[in-house]
DNA sequence: GAAGTTTATAGAACGTGTTCTATTTCCGGC
DNA sequence: GCCGGAAATAGAACACGTTCTATAAACTTC
């Protein structure tokens, strides 16, 4: 049982997947996810659902995936990657940090909303996530930073604008979760996301 | 059952608890929670263990607190009073806000740090919870909110003040995430904290 | 202080995340 | 084509949060 150890962790990376067939469990595993998250969010995600839905054996998702929260902190990196892929085909209009910066919160955070129940899946396992998913939260985390990085400058960001990009990250992520949890309307994160990011590129 | 829904409540809320076997009640429930957390936890949290522990029935336990969620978002603000009452006894040094703030920031920093299962246990229930908990966790925030703007300044705190300490916390409890799923080191954090706080309030 | 109501108790029961077992299928090397 | 080990499958089993049931104890009100 311990032989297998680094194969079954290089699925979880969801790198190098030997087989072609594994390639597409796992991706039938990330759509089963997200579709039955965007349908009724973080509880509709039950790992037998999950497996049902992705034509695999409960056993098999837990191969791929050891537990819940990574399968959907992995998810969610699938979907902050599709939306920097996106957001790479755009011209990010405004000529300050201050602009850009704004314009691709709004525009992400616009996204996500469209899809609550999805938002609210991620947003939770993310947070909720334990050590064990340390890797799948850093992957989440660079992702996100250089989302704001990049929106910041072309050149290689410095220090200081990582710190910024990083404390703009918490903001965002935190006000997210009030948004989920209907502790704030899309207004109030709007406000909030406008006001934090005038107090430090402004 | 419905008729005694308000009741409930009250309870929840912790106020005006009819008798003082209730109070004492809670209070034990409280003391079990901070115990178990203390020792192994999140998930040492057990409501059967609580409810052991507090000498309660587990149906008991339920009518006081509606979820694990509940009751550990209840016991972080109970921990918070204590620390604000603690941090009021102290005349906090520093001439700017930047210093006050920040020496506030690492005092209860590392007052949490000194307890890594409790704060592990109340940081990740408090940003699992969901709607249901909303008035718990708002209750925290706003004292988070408060800690900030108080060391700021000793009057009534401006709009920007409010908007300045609710990132600070955000970056905060997401730095404590961080620590406590060893994605951080206390040094990264300090550091991240002294960075956020310059780049805000300098 | 008795009747009626609310609250507490013990413990069974249920749902879902996770683990385990036994069996079958797949795949690389001969 | 065949063998041996890894991977997948079906399904049972287990743990813990939560809910439910039946009974007893504690209160209110008269």
């Amino acid at each position: 049982m311990s032989p297998s150890k680094s194969r079954t962790d290089a699925l979880m990376a969801g790198e190098e997947l030997s087989s072609v067939a594994q390639r597409e469990r796992r991706k039938r595993i990330v759509d089963a996810t997200i579709a039955l998250a965007s349908k009724g969010g973080f509880d509709a995600v039950q790992m037998r659902a999950v497996a049902d839905r992705a034509d695999v054996a409960l056993g098999t998702l837990y191969r791929y995936f050891p537990s819940k929260v990574h399968l959907l902190v992995s998810s969610l990196a699938v979907e902050l990657e599709r939306a920097q892929e996106k957001m790479d085909r755009t011209t990010v209009p405004g000529d300050s940090p201050y602009e850009r910066v704004l314009f691709v919160l709004g525009r992400i955070t616009r996204g996500l909303q469209r899809n609550p129940h999805l938002t609210e899946a991620m947003t939770r396992a993310f947070t909720f996530a334990d050590a064990s998913a340390g890797a799948e939260v850093d992957r989440v985390a660079w992702l996100m930073e250089s989302m704001f990085t990049r929106a910041m400058s072309d050149e290689d960001p410095t220090d200081e604008q990582k710190a910024i990009a990083r404390v703009i990250g918490d903001v965002w992520l935190s006000n997210l979760v009030a948004w989920v949890t209907r502790r704030a309307t899309a207004t109030d994160v709007a406000n909030r996301l406008e006001l934090t990011v005038r107090l430090l590129l402004k």
